[in-house]
DNA sequence: GCTTCCGTGCTTTTT
DNA sequence: GCACGGAAGC
């Protein structure tokens, strides 16, 4: 079983078998990290290690799913499924929910998204009467958040002279008043924000050696990835739960640090080695992506950077093209370049259009594109933005769910109270609020004995607060005796979304009704994937803890149909594409206005670095030198980093120098405005040569879309026979072959590899899938 | 208490 | 160019 490690390089087999002390792996981009670290996870379980007792850390549910796809490939999912494996945030809760109590929270805990937060600090900011220009909530949850981030408790941050200097510099003296308020808030409402998943991991070791020792002794070996995006409280956690036996193996890459504004600190990484004295650094660094244009383009951007760890990428593929740079008149035309040039690279050159990708510094500008692909026919898919859990109609929905799961939580009950509208309105709910701050009890406490509670209100408010908690409190008694599909579709009836969404068939209404079908196809799925695997009791409160920590990205990703991808570059790391086209190329968008100190620019830098290293065979830049912002139009200058990059690895607009373009765009422009750019490769001759294809319009919305009806029917029977070798199609996972049949009846369980979806488990009882040969 | 209209201010980036 | 919050009218 050891032939995999011929599949390494020297540098990477060392990181694998190296496993006797604390390990650090530099992988420069595209230089085979997640390959490193799913072959040591393998090394390790082929050499004593129980799956259990791994732990292995990632930044996204869909790095962690990978990994796991990859593992179970190579040691099957009979074991890979017992590992340990997943985001910091999600590993966490699943530990909360487990030792709940010792924090002084229910299992049933909620978890506030960034939008209950910033909902919450804004009602603490109106409570305290305080102006919300000056306590900008945003602002002020940043600040939050930092402190969470550093493990500064509310405590600690009034005691800080440090941190009301700075809140006085910002002149918001009152912020560690509403920090502390924040913080019972949560409390009172059994709720966890996504830095309290952290904050509360921590003291909950803290507090209890015993239980920290436990899972330091249940986890014997500890792999975090992407380790550069680590904040102090994460680097803190890993340190409580190695600190007795160190074995802990971290890769990332300080040149793709991208996260700092979120807390993530780079010393974490640059300092690993001083922390743990005797960690061994290995290097990864020949890059089996990209062409060596296109890596040495972005050694020499990235040389520009003080503080890194010092490293050699190369590469030994083709040399590639010098990387064009596109100068467009306005940002429609960008939008027209690189919708030309998709086109052509998938007509003349033969590339699928999910072998383009269109990376932008921010979410607004994925607009434009849209539209220019539109226009071209061509086939898209924009990545973040709204997500389907941030519609209006489902935050409304899991609103009740989370308040039938747990009653005491406050962002919930505000979101739900009137709406469907029941004519208790913003008076009656500050007295209630009112109530519940003053006793420092939850809101469903107060809704429960408003009397008791002095809140003034007359007879028939007090009646209409009687039925809305009768209502919720029907709620939750179905959460211990009905199961998630059962409770969730007798949810949405009973409170009154239905009759209120279903009353007309405006479009807004029509649109809402196929979310809201969405969402119930979805928990129908879900249950009926638990009880594939076995599980025979899928609660709700299953089902609310699995979609709490996901993100737009981890929604179905098996798409039916090949698509240009659009996402912001902080989206894309860990990606890979063909073709790559990195634009908005310009000053005060990217670097962006803000980041004028030079820890900004760096980290600005490094996320023009992970950009151009997504790309494997060609990678494009485009810059506009007008572009409409809030309306207006805006004139803009390429960016300096532009001028970052070896002009050798660059195919610049015209003989112009860039440098000489750059640095005398401004005043040329300002002279002769009017002037059209007499760039060479502007939109008119892009448009030219090309021929025309006509492809069928794409839908543009993403969901997917599953026929109501499918709930019960399809493969049904389940006891269909099935043995080892034979090919079936299953409804979600598409089509595998049965390798193992164990048990009988209705405990039958097939094991599957699917070619798309790896190995899985199905009891065949409930498995919706027909057998092909 | 509800609805509608108008003005403001805003954009990083995400678990 | 949009979304949210406040004000005013019902």
């Amino acid at each position: 079983m050891m032939n995999y490690l011929d599949e390494l390089n020297q540098s990477q087999r060392d990181a694998v078998l190296y496993n006797e002390g604390p390990l650090l792996v530099i992988a420069g981009a595209g230089s085979g990290k997640t390959r490193v670290l799913t072959y040591k996870i393998a090394y390790l379980l082929d050499n004593g290690y129980e799956p259990w007792s791994i732990l292995a850390l990632t930044f996204t549910n869909k790095a962690a799913r990978e990994m796991k796809e990859r593992i179970a490939r190579q040691v099957g999912m009979e074991r890979a499924r017992y590992l340990w494996m997943g985001t910091f945030h999600s590993v966490f809760s699943r530990i909360l929910r487990a030792e709940a109590a010792a924090v002084g929270f229910t299992p049933n805990f909620t978890i506030y998204d960034a939008a209950d937060s910033k909902s919450l600090v804004k009602s603490i900011i109106k409570e305290m009467k305080l102006d919300d220009k000056t306590y900008r909530p945003g602002m002020v949850l940043g600040r939050i958040s930092n402190a969470k981030n550093h493990l500064v408790l509310p405590d600690a941050y009034a005691a800080s002279a440090e941190f009301y200097r700075s809140d006085q510099d910002a002149k918001i003296p009152l912020m560690r008043e509403i920090y502390a308020r924040y913080w019972e808030r949560c409390r009172q409402s059994d709720a966890m924000d996504f830095d309290d998943l952290l904050v509360y991991t921590f003291l909950l070791f803290r507090q209890h050696p015993d239980i920290c020792q436990r899972y330091a002794e249940r986890f014997r070996y500890i792999l975090v990835d992407e380790y550069q995006d680590t904040n102090f409280a994460q680097h803190s956690i890993v340190l409580q739960l190695t600190g007795t036996h160190s074995h802990v193996c971290v890769v990332g890459d300080d040149a793709q640090s991208i996260y700092s504004f979120r807390g993530a600190n780079i010393d974490n990484i640059l300092k690993f080695t001083q922390l743990y004295k005797d960690a061994r650094l290995f290097k990864l660094e020949q890059n089996y992506r990209s062409t060596q244009t296109i890596v040495k383009a972005a050694n020499s951007l990235i040389a520009k950077n003080k503080e890194q760890i010092r490293k050699e990428v190369f590469s030994e593929k083709d040399k590639g093209e010098p990387i064009p740079v596109y100068s467009a008149y306005s940002d429609m035309e960008e939008g027209e370049i690189v919708a030309n040039k998709i086109g052509r690279l998938h007509a003349r050159d033969g590339y699928a259009y999910s072998d383009c990708a269109v990376l932008y510094r921010t979410n607004a500008q994925s607009r434009i594109f849209e539209e220019s692909l539109r226009k071209h026919n061509l086939p898209y898919r924009i990545y973040g933005g709204l997500s389907f859990y941030q519609r209006k109609e489902i935050k409304d929905v899991i609103a009740y769910f989370r308040l039938a799961v747990n009653p005491n939580d406050e962002e919930a009950f505000k979101r739900v109270i009137n709406y469907p509208t029941r004519g208790i309105g913003d008076t009656t709910l500050n007295k209630l609020i009112e109530a519940a701050t003053r006793e420092k009890v939850s809101l469903w406490a107060v809704l429960n004995e408003p009397l008791s509670y002095n809140v003034s209100i007359n007879k028939g408010m007090h009646t209409k607060l009687q039925g809305f908690r009768d209502l919720i409190a029907d709620f939750v008694e179905g959460v211990e005796t009905k199961d998630a599909y059962e409770l969730g579709s007798g949810i949405i009836r009973q409170s009154g979304i239905l009759g209120d969404i279903y009353q007309d068939r405006s479009p807004e209404n029509l649109s809402r009704q196929e979310n809201i079908e969405e969402l119930v196809n979805g928990i129908h799925d879900f249950c009926s994937m638990r009880r594939e695997e076995g599980n025979d009791r899928i609660r709700l409160t299953d089902y609310l803890s699995e979609i709490s920590l996901l993100t737009d990205q981890d929604s179905n990703a098996d798409e039916d149909q090949p698509k240009v991808t659009l996402m912001t570059i902080h989206s894309a790391k860990g990606l890979e594409f063909k073709n790559v086209f990195v634009v908005g190329m310009e000053e005060g968008l990217f670097p962006m206005k803000s980041s004028d100190s030079y820890r900004a620019l760096e980290e600005e830098r490094r996320l023009f670095y992970v950009a151009i290293t997504r790309a494997e065979d060609h990678c494009f830049l485009s810059y506009a030198k007008s572009r409409r912002q809030y309306g207006e139009t805006e004139f803009c200058c390429p960016s300096r980093f532009l001028k970052d990059i070896d002009a050798r690895y660059l195919s610049l607009p015209q003989d112009t120098s860039l440098t000489r373009q750059v640095d005398e765009y401004s005043s040329r422009f300002r002279s002769n405005f009017s002037r059209r750019d007499e760039s060479p490769v502007s939109a008119t001759d892009m448009f030219a040569d090309e021929p025309r294809r006509f492809v069928k319009p794409q839908p543009q919305r993403t969901l997917r879309k599953v026929p109501v009806s499918s709930s019960a029917s399809v493969g049904a029977g389940g006891t269909a026979p099935v043995s080892p070798g034979q090919q079936i199609e299953h409804e979600r996972f598409g089509k595998g072959e049965i390798l193992r049949v164990e048990g009988t009846g209705d405990n039958c369980k097939a094991t599957v590899r699917f070619q798309n979806a790896g190995e899985k488990q199905l009891l065949l009882k409930y498995a919706r899938f027909k057998v092909i040969g």
